[in-house]
DNA sequence: CCGTCATACGACAAGCAGTCGTACGAGTCA
DNA sequence: TGACTCGTACGACTGCTTGTCGTATGACGG
């Protein structure tokens, strides 16, 4: 797996660097723990820190407050979840999945339309030759 | 959530139980572990019920050995697995998941005319009026 | 020199996954 | 009936991950 799994806390952080692009370790203690002390401050820097090994997130260290920003965005996130899941479940291939939630009616006509048109400029982008 | 989610030898058990309905929790152990000794036996049974009270495999208790059956479908499971994806990375929508993977090329032409001719079924029979 | 702000990191509690041992019930066979 | 076997039920231990905090340490400004 390319990109691994995170969990809960370590995804409120990836959610706040994928809103904003820069963030001080100060800035991310502040939205995430809104009325504590500053005793979470060692919290944010050890959750950056396993982030930043996961190769999730990067840091700049030229200030003396290190800026951090998303090295990976929620869609390559999401996608390599959805890719992980499907390889893991049905070997792969999306169309039982789709199937099954179109079946039990969880997308909507809407998405349905979107995910058409998406599928049918895929086809011909893809088909230079 | 309504199918939690499971980790990886409950998911070995599952996969056992999708392939063959109705197994005993001996033929369960064999599958599981080959070499072993019998040490295993309660580490199947105690799988069987995590996975019972979780609502994902139910018995039949006639028997002197419970014939153990799998609830939920690998199709629902997997279904149910990328909607809570969604729901948590996307706001629920699917698009951005599929376009991503699109990009990464990860879906072969194959897999997105099956997709395509899919999402054409449901909207055509999704419109009765 | 000292307080403030930052990072680095060791350590701990809780939760869960996986495992095993053991208790216990039902059937069988001498 | 007593011993043996095969089954389930379940308490409890280990190991890993996650979330948390405390503390050590370095840089900067008064």
């Amino acid at each position: 797996m390319s990109i691994p799994s995170l969990a809960n806390a370590e995804l409120a952080v990836m959610e706040l660097l994928w809103e904003v692009k820069g963030l001080t370790a100060r800035d991310l203690r502040e939205q995430l723990y809104p009325g504590s002390a500053k005793a979470q401050h060692g919290t944010v820097q050890r959750l950056l820190q396993r982030l930043e090994s996961k190769g999730c997130v990067g840091r700049d260290r030229s200030g003396s407050a290190h800026l951090f920003k998303a090295l990976v965005g929620r869609e390559a996130y999401a996608a390599s979840q959805l890719e992980s899941l499907a390889s893991k479940l049905t070997g792969g291939s999306l169309s039982p999945l789709i199937t099954q939630l179109l079946q039990d009616q969880k997308i909507s006509d809407a998405e349905i339309m979107s995910l058409r048109s998406i599928l049918n400029e895929a086809l011909r982008s893809g088909h230079p030759s």
